[in-house]
DNA sequence: ATGAAAGCGCTAACAG
DNA sequence: CTGTTAGCGCTTTCAT
């Protein structure tokens, strides 16, 4: 492993060159900085990113703290993450909260505070604000992904908006008995997606003049199988079934067409079925959606980190961006068939 | 931040004996270590990882270079390897080479070789001989998981005897024209899996005196949508279709099923179906499984590193255990109906 | 069992 | 634009 001092002697320059030359902060002469390039390259040199930590008291390195990694949306926000990252030069360092609450202290008082990050990522998980006070007192940036964190950054798609605009697809079609698969209460803790998606939900059908049915309503887990459940709860009904449904996400719809199937039901021609995600199976179910694009939160995620890290860059996205969604129109959605 | 030399202070020792007590390396009296602990407590010492690291030559962190993070058997490895580490009080950081082959070197180059890690687990990559001598040279304990890499400790379930025990299976229920949809060409690049799946389906088959019967051979993309295609080609034909299909990956195990339903055949009366995995679905579509278990894999990597990272530890699993596999029996697989 | 002190390899003033 | 030099905060010999 050769070192800086090997780099400088070789090139013919100190070693404080070598550094300037190598990181880009710092003028250096363009005919000293091919030397040095030239030089490190011969040498195989790479900077020992512990030594350079130190004494700059940068990491280049980022922790991401995400609740899941096999589920669709998380896995989607770390790629787009971990990609954004490495273009720029950092790294990724992962903390999966799956278990219990200790798990969450121990990351948070041995892990992110050893000075191994420069800035944290939490994706869909409210910090205490005890945690967010530690983490600025340390001057560690922080930004949230999918869920609100009080007193930061965060980026999430507006679940009312994107709900009412699932459901007004359904109201538009001709449909007035719209059920809906939400989120349990439990998932409301962490973040309160589940409760805007209703909100948004319920909103669009008052604005329409239809009345909010509870009977219509049935909460799951956003799996497929929760998904499924629900909806044979919902469309097994002996009278008044349900035209459509809405559910909070596409795994949850798909399971909804699986359960419709079961029960004998054409899609759409019986019941329509629209999801939010744009999940990967959405387009092998022909499934109608609202998509949000998982991997640009985690890329824009990590654009506004680097706004902090390194102003000096020509001011790149402006601060308040909205998260593009978009409805995707496939084939689980119709007209109702006429009533005979 | 409190550094070492308060803590010092406040326990009335010296920084030396602090890092002792700390780290547990080299003696120190009970008296000691007690005041130590109480006086690091109540600073909320932690140490900097990089003074540490730096110091030590020992990062307490391992890199995970995997190719894809959106898929159920990586994810799961990686979920496993994460809750390893972190037990052991080490990070993870990640490198997702989802892209081209210019990505792949940068990681290598500038990242791995940053000492930024003590040890790599590669999770179904085949790395170059170059790749693992680098790695080599510079002392980094390297394991592979899913995948063969030449000259290294590599995790893999046996591909053959799995789809042997999930073929005989089949062939004991009665099925004597079984199809299998194994892999495309492509995929056996980075790890040979593919083909030593279908050796294993052939042998099972020439041991039950049945001939491999080429046109009962699908290849698919390891997707549900893949499977569901090439089941639809399997299932499709006029005469002497297939009464099984053995499905390399329980994905496209599912999409066989949900052909097979499209095509207005009943699993398992019509047609029976095994896969391979055990993945989160195949208990909710009822599939017949060899499971895999890809947490463990992951865990087990963990291990294995850590053997020779910190080799005094009570030398625990022997080095060669073979990976689990277990047949799992659901509702997709029966005998085939009685020829009329 | 403990302390003193010499680095680990690099960066950032500072001076020139 | 470039060189000199003092640390960054810890670990680890080497004594004691």
């Amino acid at each position: 492993m050769a070192g800086i001092e090997e780099v400088a002697k070789l090139a013919g320059v100190s070693t404080a060159t070598v550094s300037r030359a190598l990181s880009g902060r710092g003028h250096v002469s363009p005919g000293s900085k091919a030397k040095v390039i030239e030089a490190a390259t011969q040498l195989g040199y790479v900077v020992s990113s512990n030594a350079s930590s130190l004494a700059s008291g940068r990491t280049r390195n980022i922790g991401v703290v995400i609740p899941f990694l096999n589920r669709w949306f998380f896995s989607s926000v770390l790629e787009g993450a971990q990609q954004a990252l490495l273009r720029k030069g950092y790294d990724l360092t992962l903390y999966n909260l799956s278990g219990d609450g200790n798990e969450r202290v121990s990351v948070f008082e041995h892990f992110l505070l050893r000075q191994r990050v420069d800035a944290v990522i939490a994706v869909s998980l409210e910090l205490t604000e005890r945690e967010v006070t530690r983490l600025h007192d340390l001057g560690k940036p922080l930004v949230g992904v999918g869920g609100p964190i009080p007193g930061v950054r965060t980026l999430t798609i507006d679940d009312v908006a994107v709900a009412r605009l699932a459901t007004e697809h359904l109201i538009g079609l001709g449909h007035t008995r719209i059920a809906h698969i939400g989120g349990q209460l439990e998932f409301d803790l962490d973040f309160h997606l589940p409760t805007n998606r209703r909100l948004g939900y319920e909103a669009a059908l008052l604005d329409a003049g239809i009345e909010v049915d509870p009977r219509l309503f049935a909460p799951a887990d956003f799996t497929i199988k929760g998904g499924y459940h629900a909806a044979k709860q919902l469309l097994g009904v002996p009278r008044d079934r349900p035209t459509a449904i809405f559910a909070a996400s596409d795994e949850m719809a798909i399971g909804s067409i699986l359960a419709a199937r079961d029960l004998g039901l054409v899609v759409p021609r019986d019941v329509s079925i629209i999801g939010i995600d744009d999940h990967d199976l959405a387009d092998f179910f022909g499934l109608t959606t609202v998509a949000q694009f998982p991997r640009l939160q985690g890329e824009k995620a990590v654009e506004i980190l680097m706004e902090q890290l390194e102003p000096d860059a020509d001011a790149a996205a402006p601060a308040a961006t909205p998260l593009p969604y978009e409805l995707i129109v496939r084939s689980s959605t119709a007209r109702p068939a006429p009533v005979d």
